[in-house]
Formats: structure tokens, sequence, C-alpha cells
DNA sequence: ATTTAATTTTAGGTAAACCTAAATATTTTA
DNA sequence: TAAAATATTTAGGTTTACCTAAAATTAAAT
């Protein structure tokens, strides 16, 4: 099986397997990869034969021990190279995903830890997601959803929960980037809404929106 | 055609036109691709029906205006990944080729051109090859060969005719470098070798490795 | 100008990653 | 628990980039 490949497919599966606890499912693996079913279940024949995965017929499949390592180094390198494009080049955090897809393939250790260097090591990509360390290593946060919060906490927004450009230009459009401080001043029980203080300004943030919000204690 | 694989073949195919004025042959690209030339030949059809190349059977094969384009892009790409790569991470001109092989494949413009601007738009990559700009354009150097240079003439090396990473490391250890000035002692005819004065050292360099050694005016 | 040698193309085949559609297994609903 | 719905696998087929070996062409050497 192709690295491509194989690396897209192992990618996949991390993703889904972080979701459902019970592990990826064919459908969502064909979903996710834009093929048919019919082609993953080829495929997970052979990455089970590779050793990258278990898998037994009609259930949903893990990643092995193998499996798994090799999508730590796959995340390590996306998230690092997104962090080049947006500290380095100027790119906004809506642009940059189809670049780190493709870059996230060029398998070179020791351009991978330069880069790390280079970056000075950063912990999270720009869009809040932890970097795995050198050794497969990722630091797990205890991020909160926005809308777990209580009328009147003051936090901090450290992650997002949807990285669609739609999303992440809305944010920009309301200020809201990662390290921004918000107060909730009043939750509308109607549709879930919430009232927020940023900065000077007061607005309104759909349930929709808010949902996809990631927030941290506001230490100072 | 698989942009890869055709960029490869286009890659190579210039490449080879830059010897061979005639054009590049079957065997050559088969050659350079690690290819067999049945193989070559299937894929020139192709290439030729997409229009990237001029191919009459059984003649040398030239590119053509589209095939330029995209070479030069490519070897744009090859080339700024290459300054990056020794500039700002560090490596050593000896280290970069395979890096720089996969990079050159990663095709967004605003990629290219961010990092042509990051690294202050460079005119040449870390072996003195000049970098095509935006629009394809290659300024054109004249560059001398060292062995065409004559007794106590005082030279400057500004490129390399031979980029295995044996040589280039044989140049660092002899601290012979892109900007290196030289002063021509002696010619022995016997061998074809020259006496040459690099700082406060004066020593000897193989005719085959004075062949491999581009050098320009020493204005300053 | 032939014959020989070298090069290139063509013909026929393989393997990988995809597809569609039929068959099978699992899960849900009645 | 049997039927219906859903999910997965299998079977058979396509395309692409590769291969080997034979055939055809071109170039070189008598
Ligand atoms: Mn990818
Ligand atoms: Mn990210
Ligand atoms: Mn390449
Ligand atoms: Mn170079």
């Amino acid at each position: 099986m192709q690295p491509r490949i194989r690396e897209n497919y192992v990618k996949a599966i991390y993703k889904l397997c972080q979701k459902n606890k019970e592990g990826a499912y064919t459908n969502d693996i064909a979903l996710a990869l834009q093929v048919k079913a019919g082609t993953v279940s080829e495929s997970l024949k052979k990455l089970s034969e590779e050793g990258f995965i278990v898998y037994y017929k009609h259930r949903a499949v893990k990643l092995s021990a193998k499996g798994q390592q090799l999508a730590l180094r796959i995340i390590r390198r996306h998230r690092l190279w997104e962090v080049f494009l947006v500290e380095k080049l100027g790119f906004g955090w809506d642009e940059i995903h189809p670049m780190a897809e493709e870059l996230e393939h060029i398998d070179f250790d020791q351009l991978t830890d330069r880069l790390d260097v280079f970056l000075d090591k950063p912990s999270v990509d720009p869009h809040g997601d932890p970097i795995p360390d050198k050794n497969g290593k990722l630091s797990k946060v205890n991020y909160r959803n926005l809308t777990a919060c209580s009328l009147h906490e003051y936090v901090s927004m450290v992650g997002i929960e949807n990285h669609q450009p739609s999303f992440l230009q809305l944010l920009d459009q309301l200020g809201l980037r990662l390290g921004t401080k918000l107060l909730i001043k009043e939750i509308i029980p109607f549709d879930g809404s919430m009232l927020v203080k940023i900065g000077k300004k007061e607005f309104y943030l759909s349930k929709t929106v808010s949902e996809n919000i990631l927030v941290g204690p506001h230490k100072e």
C-alpha cells in the first residue's frame, strides 16, 4: 500500500476513533476519504495485514500501537506545517488546511524536527490543537465547551471543534481568536444563545457557534 | 496522467534538453526516472496528447511552451524550498536535494509566492542555480568553468556542475563555498590540476574537481 | 550498400486503488 | 423472533503506471 494512501487512512481512522469510542466504521471512513465503502473494505484488509489496524469483519476498526504511532507522526507534521504557514508565511487559519494536508505526507524526520525547533517547539497549532512531540506523546488538554460554562464566567478561547473556513472566517469577523477572553453576560434559554462581552463589545453568539468554541480558565 | 508523475517527466526532459540541444532521448529519460524504456515510450505519448511535449516517434523530444512553463514552476519550487532548508532550517547543501524533490510537487501558487517573499526573493539556490520568477523567467547567468580560467586570474565561486553529496562534502572540507574567492597560482599541464589560493591557504584541485566548479568575476 | 548494433516502440501482462452491484451480515423495528 | 432496514463485504471490472520481450526503426560499421 502506497504511503500517502496508508497515511490518509490511518489519520482518518484515528480521528474517527476519537469520536466513536467503539472504533471507526467502514462507511464513515469512506465518507472521510471520499471513496466507496467497497474500497474501504479492501483497504482495511491490507492495513490489517500490514499491522496498522485491528480488524474483525463487520466490526468497527481500531488502530494498533503501530497505527497510532503513524497517526501521531502525521498529525505532528500537519500541525507543525500549519504553524509555519500562519506564523512565518502570514496565512490565515482558514486557509492553511489544504496545504498542510499535502505537506503532512513529506516524511523526513530531520525535516520535521528542525521545523519544530525553527518554530520554537510550539505546543499547539493555529486552531488550538495540541502538537504531538517527537515521540508521539500528545499532551492531553482539558478544554471545556463554551456551552458548558456558567453565567458570569470569565474564560479564554483555547480551541475550536469545527475547522470549516466559513466558521473560522466568522470568528475572525467577530474578533474571536485563540487567547481571546470572554465574559458570559447572559444565557438565553429560548434558543441557547449567549450574550458575551469581548473587550469593550457585547454581542450574541448562537448556540451553533458557541457549541464549536472550546475555552479554558482565564488565568492571567 | 498523475500530476506528480507528469512533473517528474517534464522536469527530467527539461534538464536533458539543457545538455543535448537535440532534445531528450527515451533511454536517458528512463535512466533519470529509473523506469524502463518501454514505460517512457508510453508516457511520452500521453504527455504529447496533453500538450506538454513535442514528440515524433523515434526522435528526441522537446518541451512545448506549456511544458516549459510547467518545468520552470517545478524548478522554482524546488530551489525555493532548498533555500528555505538551508537558510531557515540550517541544513547543509549536501542534504537538501531529496527533501526538495518531494516539496517541489506541492502546488499552491500562494504558498510558493509567500515562501519567496519570506526568503527575501532569492535569485539563486544554495547550489548557485538561478530561481525562476513567478512568471517563469529565468535570469540567465554567465558562469565560466574553472578549468577555462587563466593563470593568475582572481575569481569567485558562483556555482557547481555536480550535485552529488560526496562532491559537495569535499568542497565543504576544502572550504570552498558559494562566494569563495580564489586565485589561480599555477596550472599543471601533466594532469590538468591547478594550484589555487583561497584566503591564506594554498592547495591543488584535481581536474575532476575544477571541472565541476563554476566561477564568475571577482567584482567587489 | 549491406550488415550489424543500438535505440525505440509495441504487444501483452501485472499490481494497486478505485468503481458498481450483488451477496452477506448485523441491527432495528414491528 | 421474523421481517425490514442498514451496514459491510465480496465479486467482477476499469484505469494507470509500471514491467518484459518481441518487433520495428534508426544509426553505425564494415
Ligand atoms: Mn493528507
Ligand atoms: Mn489544525
Ligand atoms: Mn520530484
Ligand atoms: Mn539546487
